[in-house]
DNA sequence: GAAGTTGTTTATTA
DNA sequence: CTAATAAACAACTT
């Protein structure tokens, strides 16, 4: 599921495909996902527009345009995107099908359509009013530690929550709670100081080195709750039984001896 | 074929 | 007002 590393990943694909291109059409498969704009909108906005940057916070991407602001894209569970050459084997699947005057496609595919798309002028604005917190890659051990002291919800939901800390999703939370040995259910305001220090660095370092494996899964198999997803396997820690629990409505997996809880 | 799945939004309650 | 909680949505897998 894309989570920040994801979409960094799709930040980079943008700038090495598909930027400084004229646009020629647009082609939108589905209309449900736009936000705060509609088909014709969008249409004559993209059309002989330029991507000219990307910028990501959390797991929003927006695309700086030559003209009238920013294309914002959300992936949801299953937003994928794809710069081809179309032929006979295309078009594949879309929502939403960039054609540039170069002969080129950029497709952003969507099987599960829980993906968004929109128009944004203000990219600051976009985030403070919806109340976005900081993204993880930027928020400092300060705010961290004074943002999480004061929530009385569970360290996995208080991770998950876009409005407190942005872009850290179902899976990786919990391999960042596995890595600093914290049950996904320990209350925030609760954790010690020092435990929360530990949380903020090893979601730093897990999501630094999922952006450096361009967040490839099969190169990451050293995490193992990224990896290992399932009910009773032996934790590679202390060869105990992992567990399974629903958090914050969110399937949760954890070793319950090498994670404590904190109440 | 009913239940499970995740990211986000919305509704409800404290 | 903020914070917490639960449910809803999409569409595909088990």
């Amino acid at each position: 599921m894309p989570e920040l590393p994801e979409v960094e990943n799709f930040k980079n694909y943008i700038d090495e495909t598909s930027l400084h291109q004229k646009i020629a059409a647009i082609q939108i498969a589905a209309p449900e996902l736009l936000v705060n704009t509609t088909i014709d909108i969008l249409r004559d906005t993209l059309k002989g527009n330029v991507f000219e940057d990307t910028f990501r916070h959390g797991k929003f991407l927006f695309i700086r345009l030559l003209k009238n602001g920013f294309l914002m894209l959300h992936f949801g569970m299953t937003g994928d995107l794809l710069y081809y050459t179309p032929d006979k084997k295309y078009p594949k699947v879309y929502v939403l099908l960039i054609q540039f005057e170069n002969g080129r496609n950029l497709a952003f595919s969507d099987q599960r359509r829980l993906g968004k798309i929109g128009l944004v002028k203000n990219v600051e604005s976009f985030i403070k009013d919806r109340g976005y917190g900081k993204d993880a890659l930027k928020i400092s051990l300060e705010e961290f530690i004074a943002l999480f002291q004061k929530r009385r919800i569970a360290i996995k939901t208080a991770l998950m929550n876009q409005k407190i800390v942005a872009g850290v999703g179902n899976e990786f939370s919990d391999e960042i709670l596995f890595q600093s040995k914290v049950h996904p259910e320990s209350k925030s305001n609760v954790l010690p100081i020092e435990k929360l220090k530990e949380i903020y660095q090893h979601m730093l370092a897990i999501l630094q080195e999922a952006i450096e494996q361009n967040a490839d899964r099969s190169k990451l198999e050293h995490y193992f709750f990224l990896d290992h997803r399932k009910e009773g396997l032996k934790c590679p820690e202390c060869k105990g039984d992992t567990k399974l629990r629903t958090i914050g409505g969110r399937s949760s997996y954890f070793c319950p001896s090498c994670q404590k809880l904190y109440t």
